[in-house]
DNA sequence: CTGAAAGCGCTTACAG
DNA sequence: CTGAAAGCGCTTACAG
């Protein structure tokens, strides 16, 4: 039944290539990690034979030898749907841009230093997310989780025995964590909307109530808004989760409930956004002549969308590409050089905040020189 | 100077487990494998020490025994930009979304049978592809190969030495490929452009020009054009690249050209098409009232631009669950029960064709429920 | 049912 | 400079 067929040739062992080159293992080994010892004779018929014979060395083998597989684990929180949420939205959360963005980053910086990436997500109630992240632990060197995969009692106890930096998180002392920094841009975009447009009802449509970027964000916004005499509006009814779903959910169901809306609504990411926009759109609410909605992140869809999203630009891939160098400076049982890295964000105001459309030419010159005007 | 701390315990062997049951390693193992030969006693004494050490075996040795690291090898190619690529499309491309959902389907298959996905990307012009990529093979039990990371022969030879599987490319002897369907839906688009819309002119802005898909969706738009009247205009100032900033380069010469636009642009993309909106927003050019606009995918971004973008759906998360079935099936040598299966795909009509947007309570709804309307 | 031993494919002291 | 041997941490025939 099983119909094994025999034309696929076994890759070549080290043992093939030492009987090929008419040498030791040992000296294949060496010449292939660089060793200077071979002289040039051995090292030619060595290098001849790998040749011949194609080889690379399995990575199990060499891992279980040199105690380092050269592979970093990454996971993030793959969202789960009920019955009742969005359909719209489902696939679109499955692509979760502003996670596909940081694992690019993590990626290109591995690949550079001879890592590769070895994946796993976790449901959210995943009971068995422990074993699943040991497993992942397992095959790498060492962790990086994005916000939401592991509490913190069973986070401080496996950076106990594996290095792990978090994303978005907190640094413990076990821990490293990279972020970006929250405050500063988020206050400068309340001033933007309070001075600059003279909105005075802002409210803040949450991520998840418990982590540290939506703490700093709602912080940061509610008072700026006290000083700058706005309301701040928030609350249960504000409540989202960084999904679109979320960000549809809430203004879906003011609407239904026909609540007065808020002069700008400030959402805790840009993927909030999105499903808010979709919303007010289908509803015909004119963004941001009625509402206007900012966001935070800048994902590659925001300057997509109609009126082009205004935002907080965090250097998304960057902070993937920081937070694998943390790691790999772990690696070895070493204390890296912080345990607290900040990346910084800045405000990229586009037309959702109720500020012109850029000109076609300096849209066509792109963001950074418009950091520049 | 390196700062070793010694505060990391190291994770524990199956002998510590051993010693801590007062059993042997063999005793251990076959507990932890599910044979079912040790008697409860045993079993409760290795499940205890198990527990209580937190043990979880190494992958490396494990894979090494077993020849088998349930790990399964993905790579896709990373754009690479060049000093006069347009900037605002840079870190979009890296967003790279078709990949992204496709790897996303990839791993939730993949984890359901225990396997963690192993991420590497190659650089187009990556003369060490080569070997990169054989790496990443050496690491993991079989491959599964975007579009253009290899090229044929070397894709002949790599497949006679690892399980490898191919994404909208085309099946061979040795390698497994898994597509989706293109040409039943451009030619469904194409009447429906014709016939339902009356456009008379129908260019092509093309992807890569040797691939596959490429090659079956300029076919079929070629032969519905000619057998329905309309002119088909393609050639090598509307070749793109798959990418945002192909497209808005193709269309950026037109209209620097002055050239004039036909009625309808098809692109072999949603990405392409994506680049190609933003340049005709930006030039204020009316879509679709002046030229429609259509892609290929639908990506999750499509229903966010304005306006809606009209596309061919391709269940882009089941191509990489599917991609994981099919190697998984060759994995211990086996034949495949079909080395090339096709996926269907479907028409959606939304706005940048010229059809009317969906009432918003449809849109509510979400996509599957359209279908049936 | 259980343990001692061999073996998976590498790397690297250890001798020479 | 080079080879024989030990060892990395598992699994699984092989005996008992």
């Amino acid at each position: 039944m099983a119909d094994a067929q025999a034309n696929m040739r076994p890759l070549p062992t080290i043992y093939d290539v030492a009987r090929a080159a008419g040498v030791s293992i040992a000296s294949v080994s060496r010449v292939l990690n660089g060793h200077r010892n071979p002289r040039q004779e051995t090292r030619d018929r060595v290098l001849k034979a790998v040749a011949e014979l194609g080889f690379v060395p399995d990575g199990a083998a060499r891992a279980l030898s040199v105690r380092l597989k050269e592979v970093v684990g990454v996971v993030f929180r793959r969202p789960q749907w009920t019955e009742n949420s969005e359909a719209v939205f489902a696939e679109e959360d499955e692509s979760l841009q502003f996670t596909d963005v940081i694992n690019r980053g993590i990626e290109v910086a591995a690949q550079h230093r001879g890592y590769n990436l070895l994946v796993g997500s976790v449901a959210i109630n995943d009971h068995d997310a422990r074993r699943r992240i040991m497993t992942l632990a397992r095959k790498s060197d060492g962790l990086i989780l994005h916000d939401q995969v592991l509490e913190p009692a069973r986070l401080a106890q496996l950076s106990q025995q594996v290095p792990v930096v978090t994303l978005a998180g907190v640094a413990t002392q076990t821990t490293a964590n990279v972020r970006s920094d929250s405050g500063s841009s988020m206050r400068e975009l309340a001033r933007h909307l309070i001075c600059d447009h003279g909105y005075e009802t802002l409210a803040y449509l949450a991520g998840f109530a418990d982590s540290p970027d939506n703490i700093a964000r709602r912080q940061a916004l509610a008072e700026e808004a006290a000083s700058g005499g706005a309301r701040f509006i928030e609350g249960p009814q504000w409540q989202g989760n960084y999904y679109a779903a979320g960000g549809a959910r809430v203004v879906g169901r003011l609407l239904a409930d026909r609540a007065p809306l808020p002069r700008a609504i400030v959402c805790a990411n840009d993927q909030t956004a999105l499903g808010v926009m979709y919303v007010l759109a289908a509803q015909g609410i004119d963004v941001p002549g009625t509402v206007a909605v900012t966001g935070f992140d800048d994902i590659p869809v925001a300057r997509h969308l109609r009126p082009q999203l205004t935002t907080i630009r965090q250097p998304i891939q960057n902070l993937g590409a920081t937070a694998f160098e943390v790691l790999r400076s772990m690696i070895g049982n070493r204390e890296p050089a912080s345990r607290d890295v900040v990346l910084p964000t800045r405000l990229v105001r586009r037309e959702s905040c109720g500020c012109p459309p850029e000109p076609p030419h300096a849209a066509w010159r792109g963001r950074d020189e418009q950091a520049a005007g």
